[in-house]
DNA sequence: TATATTTGGGAAATCGTTTTCCCATTTCAT
DNA sequence: ATGAAATGGGAAAACGATTTCCCAAATATA
């Protein structure tokens, strides 16, 4: 593996001229300059980053943590971040917490000591201690979905998910269902707070009653919203809709209520968050609010690239993008009582 | 950040006995021993990883490529290999090559540069130059999906795509079709060429003829398939069924199918690889045969673990997995004509 | 011409660990 | 009691870059 000194011995100059060319640094004649760059070209030398990393006590990495890699929406959050840090020379160490305080906790530890340059999160917990680390190394925390409610020390690209909710409640409420059921993640994440928030707001502006039955908490998960329904049905309690604070719930709760022989919407209308369908194939089709997910991550990345050109930018962007409805076939029609 | 210097000078002890208790190498009595262990618990103290991957000229980090993140099949290998990484202490980069050459090329260097512990990949180029590279600084290789034609020397976690592809083609055939089309991805790409070996074989096999005109080559993305199918069909080419490489020429392709008004299976039969559905929710309910994702993901870890643990081992390993085969509707049924 | 300034480049410190010797002490065997 | 072996710990050299001075030569200024 050639390096730096290698370059530096057959130029017969020394390791900082080399390095200084590198990072177009101090002071270089054009024509060593273009010596340098002649021999790195040649010699195929690459920088060894860790060593770099370390002495400049930050590496060219982002670190990204998501519940779950294998929903579609934290999937095109990550390639949206992948794609800036690429185009800066970055790369990404991507870390799934599978909805795990523990997990979660442990690799905010790990990215810190790999000297990350920058963080996006979807968050669980909101370790709000861990992030604390973060500001004191001045490492950028970017997050999206779920955010901290504790003070103000950092980035966030978020949508308004009250003001979402009520309205695809209000949605619902114009179909003419009454009686709307509600699953939900743990209310700790705020976008499991907000949601429910915003459904239950709505309903209550529009005088119609929540039956406690009818809201249950549980994870984000397609299992919980799969456990959840069968229950539901199996009591007997048969909401004329169901609201689903994210899509694998809602995935989970689709597959309980056809079994139970019923059909959508006929039978029970149903709506969520984040119904991004890559393949197009998804059937019913979902009404759905959707965040931005490529962009979400684009923008997290942008945020960062930002602060890494610029140090000593201590400002703290609060983004709240639009999120779009799609009111499609999984929703539409009377109910059928 | 408290550092192993503090620690030291916290407990009167050189550096090299603390880090010689943290290693658990060298000599160190009980008793000190314990001293540290308290010390560092109470310090909170966690090693610079890249400090000390520097000394070690080797990371606890693995590499990940894979062409496409948002494909559901590849976010589930990567699964399986951060579940080992993680128990094991690593963590992951992954690098998502977007099928694209150059950019695949650029993820290996960048990767070698920072001393990976190894690499698991599903290569769209075969860059056996750079894997000559990792294979000198001992980084142990492993493919998957995708494997270079060339030499042996780097570890293999595959099926049999030639037999798989067959077996696929021999179930379209069972239900009656003669006219199969065929869309696969780059012939350069091992999954393609065995792929289309495998369907070639089977139709000849049966005495059965393939037309030139339904045979293509293409990307494996979505708008590939939804640009050749939607094409065929435009020229009044109708094929009985579809045989795509991957889901997401297929879903193109379906795309195109009901943008015709035709259905499936009634019209066109239908049948793919990978078509992973975590949603369970795709209609038509797709036949395919899977590539054991995440347990790919899991034993590719572990194949680099185990090298870990023993840097002499200099064995490959070509894992052949046994791909599941899922009949489902939309291959079933007598053709139409 | 004498002095001040700029320019180009190098020596050496540094980042925070790991690891290799090496040297006292202890412990053991004879 | 004496030499040999084992034990516990430390000093210092890595790892491969970046960065901070610092100095000589070249150029500009008076």
């Amino acid at each position: 593996m050639v390096q730096l000194k290698d370059i530096a011995k057959k130029l017969n100059l020394s390791v900082a001229t080399v390095s200084k060319v590198i990072n177009g640094k101090g002071r270089v004649s054009e024509a060593t300059r273009d010596r340098v760059l002649k021999a790195i070209a040649e010699s195929g030398y690459k920088p060894n980053e860790l060593a770099r990393s370390l002495r400049r006590q930050s590496s060219n990495t982002l670190g990204v943590i998501v519940p779950d890699l294998t929903n579609n929406f934290y999937a095109n959050v990550i390639k949206g971040v992948e794609k800036i840090a690429w185009q800066n020379g970055y790369s990404v160490i991507v870390c799934n917490s599978d909805e795990n305080i523990e997990k979660e906790k442990a690799y905010l530890d790990l990215l810190l000591q790999n000297k990350i340059a920058g963080l996006v999160m979807a968050t669980v917990a909101g370790h709000t201690s861990m992030i604390r680390s973060y500001r004191e190394a001045n490492i950028p925390v970017v997050f999206f979905d779920n955010v901290p409610h504790s003070d103000e020390n950092f980035d966030v690209v978020t949508i308004d998910n009250i003001r979402a909710s009520y309205e695809l409640t209000r949605h619902l409420i114009d179909q003419g269902t009454r009686e709307i059921a509600f699953i939900t993640g743990p209310l700790n994440q705020s976008t499991s707070y907000d949601r429910l928030t915003g459904f239950r707001r709505c309903m209550e502006d529009h005088g119609l009653q929540v039956k406690d039955k009818l809201v249950a908490v549980d994870e984000f998960k397609l299992e919980s919203g799969y456990r959840i329904m069968r229950k539901w049905l199996a009591d007997g309690e048969r909401p004329e809709a169901l609201f689903a604070a994210n899509n694998f719930i809602l995935y989970g709760a689709i597959r309980a209520i056809t079994e139970a022989g019923l059909t959508i919407p006929d039978d029970i209308k149903v709506v969520c968050f984040d119904a991004l369908d890559d393949t197009g194939l998804i059937r019913p089709e979902i009404t759905t609010v959707m965040q931005p997910a490529y962009d979400i991550g684009v923008i997290a990345g942008e945020i960062i690239m930002r602060k890494e050109a610029n140090k000593e930018l201590k400002v703290f962007e609060k983004i709240v993008l639009e999120p779009k409805m799609y009111i499609r076939a999984s929703s539409l029609g009377k109910p059928a009582r």
